[in-house]
DNA sequence: TGTACATCAGTGAACGCGCGTTCACTGATGTAC
DNA sequence: TGTACATCAGTGAACGCGCGTTCACTGATGTAC
């Protein structure tokens, strides 16, 4: 039977969370508008009310999981001194409970190497949600560098290989061995003694 | 009817060569069995004689995909003199060849996403792959620095990430962006003046 | 404000389709003598 | 070496199943008067 205004509306973000949290929990082929019906309780004809078809769900899906984490990124990082955001940023990331939690985490790392294979409006939709992952890291990581702009994309790959190889992976140690290397070196060198905020780094 | 012992070990390795071209290509929920037979120009029944279940074969695919990979760089790079390598690594991983065309690439770029969500004996295939990855990027980085587990780990895991995310987005600038940053990051610093093989690096 | 009715959100069965796997069958290969 | 037969690689149809999408239907909501 017909709902009214309010109600309509509250259904379409439901469907909306319901997708995004399960897109990341399970990818985005392995989901059915069956399944995400089913989550909130609801059949599946009545999903076409809302959407023209699954395609168009994974687009406002993958949106709103961007959405959802960069603003409670955000949120803790405004009761915190700008000198520990990029510690945080880094701790949070790349953590055993966003390997553990995909659900809840980046859609960037959750869905990255399906959306290869998905349609232009769903890669937009990813490009959008990875330019604002690459936004973050670059608000919080230290300013005034040389090159900064490479040392922030290096980075955020690193961020989300490392968070993507340790889901994959059955090894739970090298897992933690990726988180803390590219914790540590996205910081500036770890553990060593400090002298002044600048280090050397060996290289070529 | 019955094939002889040579047609029949023939037959397999096409098998798994085939899947592993194309899980590479499209992944490996959204590669059917029979799309595998009807490449070889097969039937579906046949497969069952090689393989107990498709998961059997993605282990086996990953396996041969990763060893492929790993086996036509080691040739590559056994005609370089040991100084260039990390850049020709660098620059074959980290190219546009390689985003455009998965299904001859490195098989954990390909399915790293994806695999979160199979089962543990794919997962333990592509920790193998993984391994050898990383022991690929241990080799040729230059040697002799400090910290060098964790510089060859971050920079595995932002070589997989700049693959992936390259191939999920629609915006090729930056694609190319992300290429460069990790090519010149890992390498120590990119189109600067050299000043004896170590650069001073901006930190928190 | 009250009433008559058009709208449409949600139901649940049905559509065609492709999936992984099974199976009876075929006939060349491999083997026992 | 020759022969009789058991083996088994590959075929192609069939199995049950779940998919995305459609559709006739229901009945509360929103609207026109």
């Amino acid at each position: 039977m017909r709902r009214s205004r309010e109600d309509t509306a509250e259904t379409r973000k439901k469907i909306v969370m319901a997708a995004s949290r399960l897109f990341r929990a399970r990818g985005i082929a392995a989901v059915s508008v069956a399944d995400i019906m089913g989550s909130l309780g609801m059949t599946v004809g009545g999903f076409y009310r809302h959407f023209e078809s699954k395609e168009a769900l994974v687009a406002e899906a993958i949106e709103a999981a961007s959405l959802e984490t960069t603003g409670r990124h955000e949120k803790a990082a405004a009761e915190m001194n700008a000198g520990g955001r990029a510690a945080m940023l880094l701790e949070r990331y790349l953590s055993n409970v966003h390997r553990a939690h995909p659900d809840q985490g980046c859609s960037v790392a959750a869905l990255c190497s399906e959306v290869g294979h998905e349609g232009r409006a769903t890669k937009e939709a990813f490009t959008c949600a990875l330019r604002r992952l690459i936004a973050m890291v670059d608000e919080h990581l230290p300013k005034g560098e040389r090159e900064r702009r490479k040392n922030v994309l290096q980075t955020a790959a690193a961020m989300v290989g490392a968070v993507v190889l340790a889901r994959a992976t059955s090894d739970d140690a090298l897992a933690n061995e990726l988180f803390q290397a590219v914790r540590e070196r996205a910081l500036g060198g770890g553990p060593r003694p400090h002298h002044g905020g600048k280090q050397r780094r060996g290289t070529a």
